[in-house]
RNA sequence: GGGCGCGUAGCUCAGCUGGUUCAGAGCACUUGGUUUACACCCAAGGGGUCAGGGGUUCGAAUCCCUUCGCGCCCACCA
């Protein structure tokens, strides 16, 4: 088959998934060969691919492939996640665009819609993910929320409950009043914002007394049911046991003593709000206060609100600064900055707020998991290391799950209330189960499903993926079965680290509880994409590129190239369009190379040049070199460097120089023995791109020679490591530097290639003659002499003590020679008096190891002998 | 407020427990070449007080202290 003279690469693209899915190349089931897993973080269904999916997926696909050829029975588990909040904020709004408002919808009437949307939109992500080759199995592809994942989840609930770790609790949480539902700790981002500082005066019970207290809230005074002070500041004693009136509602409230408050700030006098913060719900039930809730789940005003009633939070703090300013109760205001805490999702500020809620205790089931990473020999490995402090940090502080979620899309939690429906309760699988459990409880035993109330709540999100690497394997409902046993734990995690708390830590959490094991060995911590003025990469900014655009522009290999040359693990990555050029750079030039491979004639009856010997020994030492160098990068998750090694290798060593070496002169045809070697040297290097750039090297592999289908690239078999000759690699060192001095001299005396030049040499390194036929070829020399005496005549350069002559015709310029000369001799001595300076010093030849001094004192050897060049030289010019 | 990390060529970064390969790579740039694999390619070249200061050492980009700049994570000060 004829090789195209340019690349397609959307035509190649398709042509070869296809390919490959219609082989089942990407398929795998158990066998007898060693498991290599991956499960895909789940991205949201209803998602687009977007730079950090690209550059995780492309890792992912980078190890899965190499796996693969390394003989594994590679399995990456593709999926999606439900994404509770993120979807249903989006159904919500579609149906608002069509005039439906959730609250108008049963709940059976708004799953349908959400279901609706997620067929439209669902697996488009996973579609996406074809275009950048990845080749997860696709037969395995899960979603959260399919049957059994959800029953996975439902099981782990009730199994939680009924160890006493999941309980119901009144409490304090993070009340996102947009989205209208609570939130976890880890879902609020925390920003600074400038803010304000009202200072109010509450007036004294039954006297004329007035004292100040510092708000940033204003608004909350309806809420206020204690004042609180400090008991050791003096500045209040005479307000103890005495009562204060808020302002506008008049309610009287007693004022507190406590330490928590602190004198130095503000007036160092506290109003208590305790529904409306967390700190004052504390010091409520310390002190026994009335808890006054202002607040509708809108975080509008209720009627504790009075005129204000139905008026947003924001919009009541700028009227009731106005109000108290002209009832003279606002004294005066400052500008304060403090953090608020905004959900992750609908940014809206946060509303603390108490309410019922469902929790995980955490404290203990952490604990495998905190050892698991933090210990000496840590089970699970994260790349890279910095990550294991931020980790402890959140294991060793963490605080009860909130699990519950005032949302209908997601798994609805599996508590049903008998009774007045508000507190009697049974957790249980399904409402059969549930009415069994009631009874026993009520010993009713006319208790009916109908009786029964199922909690409206659904599950967080995070509380079914955290299951992930277990319920894509049915590893919770059938925890023997053959998958799971076989697949976990998995190997590699690939993610960001923004998910390490949400996800990887309580994976691991899971995994242990649910398999008393790892859920995987290593995590690997992708960055941040980011742009060129280092902005997250984001939809809002617009400054995210379309991915499908440049696997369009680039090529997908292009695209994956280009994210993975500058992307070392944890760093955050500055995407820059130039780099998936130059990935695209990168197979147009093996493209090429082949291109001139299978163009060379072949005639079998030519011996093979001594060169060309040479030239395949070389690079075939040189490549096992880079593959030594290419799995130390892979074994620390360094995927740029791996890459780079083998662009390198490619660009390099094999382009640049072994093609040139056997390149056969114009027209000429090349020997059979060398082509068949630099054949199998060109499989071998399709072998190790191939993971990075997976479809130009499958389209090369099959014009390489007839290929069935059970001799794809995909499935093919890395490159067995041989033995290295150094010798022969420094040798080649050596005569890249000759070649260079001839270039150099060519160069400057504008002696173009085509013409053959003299050339003699003084070999004081006695340096063996392996290369000088490739030498000779690439210098383009008549002929290379050795000589003892300098050459009359000639322009001159030096490699280590030996020392080269070109023959030029006309005069050479004396001075010019004598000057360049001087220079090098001015140089080397320079050197040479620095390194006998260290080794002058006694402390340092005592105290150094020996190989160093002994490494200085081959550097006094040679430089010693080049000045004894350079002194002939000068001496003959002169 | 606490913790972690970073600052090396115009850009993106590598330089592990100080000394053999310590000032590097890729890209970009400059110059020259190029009808014969290459959306160009080849060759040569310029460019850095290793953020600043101090210390330890025979020797520091590397270890310690400190200042400045940047990033991230955690935290209930109204």
């Amino acid at each position: 088959m004829s090789i195209p003279t340019k690349y397609d690469a959307k035509q190649v693209e398709e042509k070869w998934y296809r390919y490959w899915m219609k082989n089942n190349y990407f398929r795998s089931i158990p066998d007898h060969r060693a498991p290599y897993t991956i499960v895909i973080p789940p991205p949201n269904v209803t998602g687009v691919l977007h730079m950090g999916h690209m550059l995780n997926n492309t890792i992912q696909d980078v190890l899965i492939r190499r796996a693969r050829l390394l003989g594994k029975n590679a399995c990456w588990v593709p999926g999606t996640d439900h994404a509770s909040i993120a979807t249903e904020a989006k159904v919500v709004a579609k149906l608002k665009a069509q005039g439906i408002d959730k609250n108008d919808l049963t709940r059976a009437e708004f799953l349908a819609h959400a279901w609706e949307w997620t067929e439209e939109y669902g697996g488009v992500i996973l579609e996406q993910l074809k275009k950048l080759g990845c080749s997860c199995d696709w037969d395995r592809t899960k979603f959260t929320m399919d049957e059994d994942m959800s029953e996975a989840v439902i099981k782990v609930f009730v199994d939680l409950y009924e160890k006493g770790l999941i309980y119901r609790g009144y409490r304090m949480v993070n009340w996102d009043p947009e989205a209208k539902t609570t939130l976890s700790d880890e879902e609020v981002i925390h920003e600074e914002r400038q803010g304000t500082l009202y200072y109010l005066n509450y007036k004294i019970e039954g006297s004329n007394d007035t004292l100040t207290i510092a708000t940033t809230r204003p608004e909350t005074i309806f809420g206020d049911t204690a004042i609180c002070i400090n008991p050791n500041d003096t500045r209040f004693t005479h307000l103890k046991g005495k009562k204060a009136i808020v302002p506008l509602c008049n309610r009287v409230v007693p004022i507190i003593e406590d330490d928590y408050v602190d004198i130095e700030f503000g007036t160092g006098c506290l109003k208590v709000t305790p529904a409306h913060d967390e700190n004052d719900k504390n010091l409520g039930d310390k002190h026994q206060l009335e808890v006054i809730d202002i607040f509708n789940d809108d975080a509008s005003l209720n009627s504790f609100g009075l005129h204000y009633k139905g008026k947003d939070r924001f919009v009541v703090r700028k009227a009731i600064a106005r109000e108290l300013e002209e009832k003279g109760i606002l004294l005066k205001t400052e500008t304060h900055t403090n953090k608020v805490g905004t959900s992750e999702r609908t940014k809206a500020v946060i509303e603390p707020r108490l309410s019922d809620q469902w929790f995980l205790k955490m404290e203990d089931l952490v604990k495998p998991a905190i050892k698991a990473v933090l210990d000496k020999d840590s089970d699970i490995k994260l790349f890279p290391k910095k990550f294991e402090n931020t980790y402890r940090h959140w294991m060793e502080n963490i605080r009860d799950w909130n699990i519950s979620r005032q949302l209908l899309w997601g798994q609805q939690i599996p508590a049903y209330f008998y009774g007045d429906g508000k507190k009697d309760f049974v957790v249980a699988e399904n409402v059969e189960a549930a009415v069994i459990k009631a009874r026993a409880a009520t010993n009713n035993q006319q208790l009916t499903a109908a009786s029964l109330k199922q909690d409206t709540d659904a599950l967080d999100t995070w509380f079914s993926s955290w299951l992930w690497p277990i319920s894509v394997f049915d590893g919770i409902r059938n925890p023997e079965n053959e998958e799971i046993n076989y697949y976990y734990p998995t190997n590699d995690l690939v993610t960001g680290p923004d998910i390490l708390f949400f996800w990887v830590a309580r994976m691991i959490v899971a995994g242990y509880e649910y398999k008393g094991e790892k859920p995987f060995n290593n995590v690997y911590l992708t960055g941040l994409v980011r742009d060129k003025q280092r902005r997250k990469m984001s939809k809002s900014l617009g400054n995210s590129p379309d991915a499908l655009k440049l696997i369009n522009d680039y090529s997908a290999d292009g695209v994956r190239v280009g994210l993975l040359l500058s992307s070392a693990a944890g760093n955050d990555l500055m995407f820059d369009e130039a780099l998936c050029q130059q990935g695209k750079g990168f197979g147009n030039k093996i493209w090429n190379a082949y291109r001139l491979v299978d163009g060379w004639e072949v005639n079998d009856s030519i011996d093979q040049p001594e060169s060309s010997r040479t030239a395949i020994e070389w690079f075939e030492s040189k490549f096992q070199k880079a593959l030594i160098e290419i799995e130390d990068h892979f074994s620390k998750y360094r995927l740029s460097d791996a890459l780079m090694a083998i662009y390198k290798l490619i660009y390099d060593d094999f382009c640049g120089w072994m093609l040139e070496m056997i390149k056969p002169a114009y027209e000429k045809p090349i020997d059979s023995k060398t082509l068949k070697r630099v054949i199998a040297i060109f499989e071998d290097n399709l072998k190790i791109v191939h993971p990075f750039m997976p479809f130009l090297t499958e389209d090369l592999w099959q014009y390489i020679s007839k290929r069935t289908p059970e001799e794809a690239l995909i499935i093919s078999k890395w490159p067995e490591s041989k033995p290295i000759n150094e010798v022969l690699i420094s040798e080649f060192e050596f005569a890249s530097e000759v070649i260079s001095g001839i270039r150099n001299i060519r160069k400057q005396k504008n002696i173009p290639f085509k013409n053959a030049i003299g050339f003699s040499v003084i070999n004081n390194e006695k340096a063996r003659n392996t290369f000088d036929a490739i030498i000779k070829k690439l210098g383009n020399l008549e002929s290379i002499d050795y000589t003892k005496e300098t050459i009359e005549g000639a322009l001159t350069f030096r490699v280590k003590s030996n020392e080269y002559f070109v023959p030029i015709q006309g005069s050479i310029d004396v001075d010019a020679e004598i000057k360049k000369l001087t220079e090098e001799l001015n140089y080397t001595e320079g050197f040479l008096k620095s390194v006998q300076k260290k080794l002058a010093n006694e402390r340092f030849v005592a105290g150094a190891p020996p190989q160093v001094v002994a490494g200085e004192k081959k550097k006094e050897a040679d430089a010693l002998a080049k000045m004894e060049t350079l002194k002939t030289s000068l001496e003959s010019l002169k």
